[in-house]
DNA sequence: CCAAAAGTGTTATGCTTACACCCATGC
DNA sequence: GCATGGGTGTAAGCATAACACTTTTGG
């Protein structure tokens, strides 16, 4: 229906309008306690000066889910990540100069992985840092609404899937696994029947090592392989 | 960045290049005991007399939630159904003529609804017809893959949210109601289990009518305000 | 010895499941 | 009166939630 023709090696000439397609990429790790978040601060107009998610333009060539991993393999340098689509966002006027519909990824970045980044230090030099989720700056565009959507997800991921080992490093004590949740879902939890929980579900396993501290030594936990993608969401109607 | 020029009234040119964007729809509907879902047969190249999702291209000026009702309006003349967007399939080539990124909607249509459409009857006429979820024709472009995406999200949103009543008509019996249950999730259910546990969310008002046929006439109930998008998915962590 | 975090069990309650028979109507 | 689908209750097992104290280490 539509055709496509490259007329010159500069422009790309279309029968009917199209659309420019992004992809967003909302990175979380968990980092000093607290949820980050990777944000890049805007260059040039419009919005300059605010913070926006890492993204950019889907190659003619490349998967969604492969414009999402190169865009983070740019800003980042990661690559093993955990990476699913979230929402694709495409009001009309979302960006002021052309019509932008963006797919949005989220992505999960353990705490080994973005502990290496030079990201944060090098803040100055870098137009990239990790922010606090619940301390955030002004962002621009819709990011705002995409990060309350990507949020909301993480929520429920935790909740309902194994998923918070991959915010923490290979090797992890209960209680940082119960920080991961108390922090993502904003709400204590009762130590007990967290651990109680967590062991129950069976992807836990002791590394045999242990955390020594300031206070008594703790049990170092990985996560068993099965824990990934057991997407475990019980059955209603058994 | 992307800067859009118009050259002339029939072409669009872009410095970059640019996938086209579709919306397509799985309208599902409930329908002599089976789970309905509509498809149109292909008229041209490529996979001209397969069948398809319906759908088409997103407007310059529409938002992606407007084309996908648009695009059911065009092909069904209901506006009144229930929409959320399912997922975003991008890979480069599903789409043999050009790059095309598709917004894969899902849609519930009320028994009431579907049985007025004209879209059944005149399927000589039309190029649109309902299939059975269970006895589908061969597909075009990736639709298959969609279509299996969509079931899955059916079933999870029987299971856990209150939305099985969009498939019916306003009023139906309990029977009527587990049997879209049994359809959808493909398996019998108990009877007093699933009655038990519809009556306790609380969902479910009487109507005070009763369905008169052919045996024991059936109480009729309809569904409360409060239980569409009661999103009832429980914590798992209280 | 004190501070701080790790670790551990029990009980009561409510929910889930499995299961079989009577009821009201049309023919 | 019989065939057909409508309608109902219970008991056992399981999972959940609430709750407080002891242990181990470092300083």
């Amino acid at each position: 229906m539509t055709a496509k023709d490259r007329s010159s090696p500069e422009t790309y000439v279309y029968e009917h309008p199209r659309p420019a397609v992004t992809v967003d990429i909302i990175l979380f790790t968990f980092h000093n306690a607290d949820l980050k978040l990777l944000l890049v601060q805007r260059k040039g107009e419009p919005f300059q000066g605010k913070w926006a998610l890492p993204g950019g333009f889907v190659q003619p060539d490349e998967d969604l889910d492969t414009a999402a991993l190169r865009e983070l393999a740019e800003e980042t340098n990661v690559s093993d990540v955990y990476l699913e689509q979230l929402y694709t966002f495409g009001e009309p006027d979302r960006d002021p100069r052309t019509r932008v519909i963006t797919v949005a990824y989220f992505a999960l970045l353990s705490a080994d992985q973005s502990a290496q980044l030079n990201v944060q230090s090098n803040s100055d030099a870098s137009d990239a840092r990790w922010w606090s989720m619940y301390d955030l700056p002004e962002l621009a565009f819709d990011h705002a609404r995409i990060l309350q959507y990507a949020l909301q997800r993480l929520r429920w991921k935790l909740e309902w899937t194994a998923l918070g080992f991959l915010l923490l490093p290979a090797e992890f004590t209960l209680s940082e696994l119960q920080k991961v949740y108390e922090t993502v879902l904003n709400e204590p939890l009762d130590k007990r029947n967290f651990r109680r929980k967590m062991q129950a579900t069976d992807v836990l396993e002791e590394t045999g090592n242990i955390r020594e501290g300031d206070h008594r030594p703790a049990k170092l936990y990985r996560f068993t392989a099965k824990a990934i993608e057991l997407e475990q969401v019980r059955r209603r109607f058994p």
